[in-house]
DNA sequence: ACCCGCATGTAAGTCGTTACATGATTCT
DNA sequence: AGAATCATGTAACGACTTACATGCGGGT
């Protein structure tokens, strides 16, 4: 199975849903470090039924359209606590801004320093979503956050990803800006201070 | 343009290479964030050359098979130029290890662990190379590095993010490891101490 | 003799995005 | 009447990976 396959699964673990709500959860919290679109979830989830791993149930709806229900089954709930613990392929995260700023020693300073401002600020944006779900989950959820085998640790794990990767990425930002800021005017004029990042 | 092609351009920008060079590269610095086989390479450099931002010339070697040597033309820097400064669009990063997470709750805490363990591991080997890299490159050329119209300056600066993105991946792991091993043995215990993140 | 590094390509297949397609119900 | 949300699918296309394909020269 695929990994689109275990990040379904991972979503039916909790609740069971239809592949609208899917999609939904899939702009959500799963998908901050993973994301599907409908076209590919429906034909996935008839995949999963096929190998056994969910069944559905048509729920009829007054006042919207009927929908599939599905759920994860015994199977199911199987593959995907043995996924779980198994080490997953090296990831080489393909980033374009990083590729920008490889090539930013021939651009106009002023221009690209503005460029990773405003991408700082994308991603100090995000950063406040995520603290407030934080805030959310320790208030509401304090003792569930820390039961490793609740559902809210787990989320609130890799929550955690999301803060440290946002800090990360904003703080790297405003470096570059702040330096291409300082060097630009005088041409190839050195830092006399700046002693960063130790 | 694709970004396969700018980031081909950005690795000529700097200096003329072969398809062969290339590859070998888009596995190194350039490859921290964009890697590419040489099957998307070399059709890549046909379409680059098709559009007019590179031209190759033949190099016969004894002792080694011929090469074609690509060079970057003034319109291929001019793209280049204007590629670099423009906003990338918003990137969603996709990352298996983060959806483990998100199901870790059912999984067993100490095998779980040691999962995250041997990540933390792969991050901190990692953040080596990168350190070694940066040393290097402060030492031998701390003046280039500090020019922002000097490319040792973007290698510094993309060399930058990728120590960020390992110090944070690493950090991250071992936290949630540690989660997995407080709370392992002993069903729904809670941290009495453990103030962290803040 | 065989494998490794250099060197350049093509073909098949997978995964994901964008676009196409349909239809109900509620809100303005 | 028209837009927005709910709801489910298929088709076409693009990007990337894996595998196929070839050939020279040097080291073991």
């Amino acid at each position: 199975m695929k990994t689109l396959g275990y990040a379904i699964l991972s979503l039916l673990a909790q609740e069971a849903l239809s592949g609208y709500d899917l999609t939904q959860r899939m702009k959500g919290r799963v998908g901050n470090f993973w994301s599907a679109r409908h076209s590919q979830i429906y034909p996935e989830l008839a995949r999963l039924e096929d190998g056994g791993y969910v069944t559905h149930r048509v729920v009829e709806q007054r006042e919207r359209p009927d929908k599939k229900v599905y759920e994860i089954t015994e199977g199911g709930l199987e593959a995907l606590k043995d996924w779980v613990t198994q080490p997953p392929p090296p990831n080489v995260p393909r980033d374009e801004l990083v590729l920008k700023a490889y090539s930013v020693w021939l651009a106009d300073p002023e221009k690209a320093a503005q460029l990773f401002r405003e991408e700082a600020l994308r991603h100090e944006e995000q950063l406040a979503r995520y603290e407030e779900t934080r805030a959310w989950m320790e208030r509401e959820q304090g003792e569930n956050v820390r039961s490793v085998d609740s559902p809210w640790f787990a989320g609130y794990a890799s929550l955690r990803r999301g803060l440290i990767y946002e800090r990360g990425y904003e703080e790297w930002c405003r470096w570059v800006a702040d330096q291409l800021e300082k060097g630009a005017g005088s041409k190839g004029e050195q830092a006399d201070e700046g002693r960063d990042f130790d």
